[in-house]
DNA sequence: CAGAACGTTTGG
DNA sequence: CCAAACGTTCTG
């Protein structure tokens, strides 16, 4: 674009939303990234002003030292910045000499929202005057945004490390198609919000999008090249902002829809890694780091906080690509499938889950969310989380913005394989295999929201029923049935389902009833989409919120033999994560025979389990031993449930309203909840006779 | 080439 | 003047 003609400050009119463009010397600032020191200046030996740092991004965000990095702890030699507070555009060298004038470039002033792969030029600032309250704050200029904890959440939520065009790419909500099932239920979620609730993606930048759609073949290419084929970009989606289609290249505002909606969560780093110009990798970032851009958790997720929708990143997932293992997550899902899948498949979410006093229960507040490189060293989660977890005490630790997405830089994963790391740093994912004692939510993912302690509240509930079934397979009989009756449509005051999507893609052999699945129990092997209770003596009333948090009401119902058992006679069940061998106890209610989960404690009770009967009619049952109760919010969104001895099968279904206005294809979903379990169940029933 | 070292610039 | 940290050079 020509410079010639343009007044700045530039405004513009959009739609009924004025957007100031400012041209703040692009070049001739220091204060300005895209200030450059031309080696014609430098051959004047007029060295023009070293550059300085933008203020803008994550990293300038953040006001503290950590201390603790590579670069804090030998500072004196060193003599560099705290890697957390690295800005993303001084992180590029100085731009090398460029056959590109410096004036050439000047003239430059409205950049094209699609910048060339090799420019290193931050995008712009771009003045709104949607952004009200927090206006000054947004627009101020760098030096004065000065919060650590980002004026509350309410800067944009950018990947500093992310060149401009890619991020102006999220606009586009990419959305990977079911492969198992029609419906499109995540879809159409998607398109409802995508456009204003990405976290990274600003109402204003949906102004941009339709000349961001240029960008859209890069992200296509991407995905192309990390092996989707099923990735389709929607842009219409981009598209129903009232915004039109004008391209203002500013990924520094923050949206109106921020700041009344703020991330509650950390926001993982959208698509692209590096801010870098040429689209490489800061210096000295690990190479197990960059080769794993693809499987950068978060990636696709759609979440709902705030009651809204997010809709996450546009980076293709690459389920090709298996140079990060697959590791599903563990979640409970509704019976149908997202649009999400994919992503999450490419999603490692296996630290655990830090629940903040901010932001909903059920945002996803694992560490891997923002941890840009899936393969990053889990103990070495960046950035460090200005809530807690990284820094338990969030005081003393460096306060990152929220959602600012910033990369663990260069010279940093190494310190914690050194083990150097401080505690503060490696809170997250030390182990493999989480505990849900301190995760308190999902272990596995960040897509789903860690269980609400407090059902009543917080907790969006997916109910789905399940009785007691007979032997001779009542579940076939059950579901070859019309299918309206069973489906039962229940209305539930909230479902946790349509904000969870983290349904993956259906993979074959999801099946967990088989012995294979039940012997190899990795993370992986979770796939099933049916609650098995081997006890088909009873009603179960399932509740899952998602995710760590199950609820299991037993009907007063009487077994018809009452026999049973095994022992030991606990008081307590558990129910076991069997993937990761978190153990979630539950107490038995005895009178309401309500089973419910506790996240608190962890009792490990292998001591069977011991139904007792006392009599053949509407007597009270007793449950008791353990329960094994598989999770997976991942792929297929499993919930297994198992108590030994016994065989359980669903019985009935309930998809509630909420969620089921989701779905464009009501039938199509309903169908699927029919059918699917039938399937499980049958293969369960082999494994079980 | 990446990372380390350090001279130098810069703002306060 | 000094702390911070950018840019360049050195090093493995
Ligand atoms: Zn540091
Ligand atoms: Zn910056």
């Amino acid at each position: 674009m020509e410079e010639a003609g343009l007044h700045f400050p530039l405004h513009m009119n959009a739609d009924g939303d004025d957007y100031v463009i400012d041209r703040e010397d692009e070049f001739g600032s220091p204060t300005s990234p895209n200030y450059y020191t031309s080696p014609e200046d430098a051959a004047d030996k007029t060295r023009l002003k070293r550059r300085r740092r933008c203020g803008q991004c994550g990293p300038c965000q953040v006001k503290e030292n950590c201390n603790k990095c590579h670069y804090c702890i030998r500072k004196d030699v060193l003599k560099q910045t705290c890697i957390y507070r690295k800005c993303v555009y001084l992180r590029s060298k100085p731009r090398p000499y460029s056959r590109t004038s410096p004036r050439q470039q000047h003239s430059q002033t409205l950049r094209p929202s699609v910048p060339p792969p090799s420019s290193n030029l931050p995008p712009q600032v771009v003045k709104s005057p949607i952004l009200t309250e927090d206006h000054d704050s947004n627009t101020k200029s760098s030096s004065e945004v000065s919060s650590p904890v980002l004026k509350n959440e309410t800067v944009s939520c950018l990947n500093p490390f992310l060149p401009s065009h890619i991020q102006e790419n999220q606009a586009f909500s990419l959305s990977v198609r079911p492969s198992s099932h029609p419906d499109q239920l995540s879809s159409q979620i998607l398109k409802s919000s995508a456009s204003v609730h990405q976290p990274f993606l600003t109402e204003h930048h949906s102004a941009a999008l339709s000349t961001l759609q240029q960008s859209v073949s890069l992200a296509t290419q991407a995905a192309s090249d990390s092996g989707h084929s099923h990735i389709s970009f929607s842009p219409s989606t981009v598209h129903n902002s009232q915004n039109p289609p004008v391209n203002h290249g500013f990924p520094y505002v923050s949206s109106q829809t921020m700041l009344h909606h703020p991330p509650k969560i950390r926001m993982p780093p959208p698509g692209g890694m590096f801010s870098d110009a040429r689209n490489q990798p800061p210096l000295g970032m690990p190479q197990h780091v960059l080769q794993n851009q693809h499987s950068m958790p978060f990636a696709h997720f759609s979440h709902r906080f705030g009651g809204e929708l997010y809709s996450g990143y546009n980076k293709p997932p690459s389920v090709s690509d298996t140079r990060a293992p697959v590791q599903p997550d563990q979640c409970m899902h509704p019976p149908f499938h997202s649009p999400l899948s994919n992503v999450m498949e490419r999603t490692h979410f296996q630290s655990n889950i830090e629940r903040t006093g901010s932001g909903p229960s059920f945002f996803p507040s694992n560490p891997e969310m923002f941890r840009p490189y899936a393969s990053l060293s889990a103990a070495y989660p960046y950035p460090p989380s200005p809530g807690g977890g990284y820094y338990p005490h969030s005081v003393s630790g460096p306060h990152l913005p929220m959602g600012m997405g910033i990369q663990p830089p260069p010279g940093f994963s190494h310190i914690s394989h050194q083990g150097n790391f401080p505690q503060a740093y490696s809170n997250f994912s030390t182990s493999p295999h989480p505990s849900f004692e301190q995760s308190g939510g999902c272990p596995k993912n960040g897509c789903c929201p860690p269980v609400s302690l407090n059902v009543d509240t917080d907790s969006r509930v997916m109910q789905e029923r399940y009785g007691s079934i007979h032997k001779s397979n009542p579940l076939r009989d059950k579901y070859d049935g019309n299918p309206k009756s069973d489906i039962l449509h229940k209305f539930n005051p909230a479902t946790w389902a349509s904000e969870y999507f983290c349904r993956l893609n259906k993979r074959p052999n999801s099946a967990v009833s088989d012995d294979v699945s039940r012997a190899s129990m990795t993370s992986s092997d979770f796939e099933c989409d049916v609650i098995s209770i081997d006890d088909f003596r009873m009603n179960a009333f399932i509740r899952s919120d998602g995710c760590n948090s199950i609820e299991i009401e037993i009907e007063d119902r009487v077994s018809e033999s009452g026999q049973l058992s095994n022992c030991s006679s606990n008081s307590v069940g558990s129910i076991k994560s069997l993937e990761n061998l978190n153990l979630k106890t539950f107490e038995k209610n005895e009178k309401s025979r309500n089973l419910k989960s506790s996240e608190k404690s962890e009792k490990n009770s292998d001591s069977g389990c011991e139904i007792k009967n006392s009599s053949s009619e509407n007597v009270k049952m007793t449950v008791k031993g353990v329960v094994f109760l598989k999770q997976d919010l991942g792929d297929e969104g499993i919930i297994h449930l198992e108590i030994p001895g016994e065989k359980v099968t669903i019985e009935d279904s309930w998809l509630d309203d909420n969620l089921a206005k989701y779905s464009c294809d009501l039938e199509d979903l309903l169908d699927f909840i029919r059918k699917e379990p039938k399937i499980e169940y049958l293969e369960n029933d082999q494994r079980l006779c």
